[in-house]
DNA sequence: GTATTAACTTGCATATTGCAAGTGCTTTTA
DNA sequence: TAAAAGCACTTGCAATATGCAAGTTAATAC
């Protein structure tokens, strides 16, 4: 998973060599609800990855700089996790496939209120999440 | 790939369980672009998909409803793959993943181009490729 | 100073992928 | 009309990736 194989020039090619896979897009949903992970956070997600995975799947998210690390305030035992502005343009990508999945499944009450909020306002909902993901507080 | 095991209730995550590897979303693509496709015209992609991998794709998104098979008006011995409205639906997933990558690779032209239109108006475009690919002329 | 927590790493069984070579129907061609 | 070619897959097998459990290492808590 890590070898950079380009398969084509096709943005949606591209796009699929860095994320196209079960997990990275959950780690990127998961700091876009928490805004900032630990490792043991990610852990704790429903989905159950495995920890090996999860390393190697941030180690790809890290060195495409969709994810960047950052010390952990509290202690230096702790690593946090952040979206990168790269990573927080996968914003609208993420939207789209929620509000999909909400028409073709069951989903949660809370995402669903989410959802209607979205469906306000979509491009307002995006810039007030970046500025949210975006603040500089380290 | 077939195993019907969701791993949490969560949008994503189930989206993910159907299209969430790294050739689906090309075969999405490839039916968007092109309406219609044979077995052999998605084998023609630039990615190569190979043969074996191509078939149980096809079969997970024929399974889901994404996709559906249909009578070449030709010939017996082709088939052709359509989106089904479900499939259509992953239009605005795709029209992000797309204008994500552009901000962050380089992209040919003619999706350049397309992207561009997509700019000027993007909920008229994806009426218009809806409509597009909506027709019902088997 | 010992125990615990946090972030990984390692080993190994299982599952998925990728490649090459079939198979079994049509359809075309000589 | 019989042989060749096209088309949509299957199959076998080696290579790679995943998933689980059990380390390892460093930092903090007790």
């Amino acid at each position: 998973m890590n070898k950079t194989k380009k398969r084509s020039d096709c943005p949606v090619s591209c796009s699929l060599d860095l994320w196209g896979d079960k997990w990275s897009l959950l780690i990127v949903r998961d700091l876009m609800f928490a805004k900032e992970c630990t490792y043991g956070d990610f852990l704790k997600s429903a989905e159950g990855i495995a920890t090996n995975i999860l390393a190697s799947r941030l180690l790809v998210l890290e060195e495409n700089k969709i994810i960047e690390k950052l010390d952990h305030p509290d202690s230096k035992a702790k690593v946090l996790y952040r979206l990168t502005r790269k990573g927080i343009d996968l914003l609208p990508v993420m939207i789209e496939i929620n509000l999909w999945a909400e028409k073709y499944f069951t989903i949660p009450d809370d995402r669903k209120a989410m959802l209607k909020e979205v469906k306000k306002d979509k491009a307002g909902f995006i810039k007030a999440m970046t500025k949210e993901l975006e603040r500089q507080d380290n």
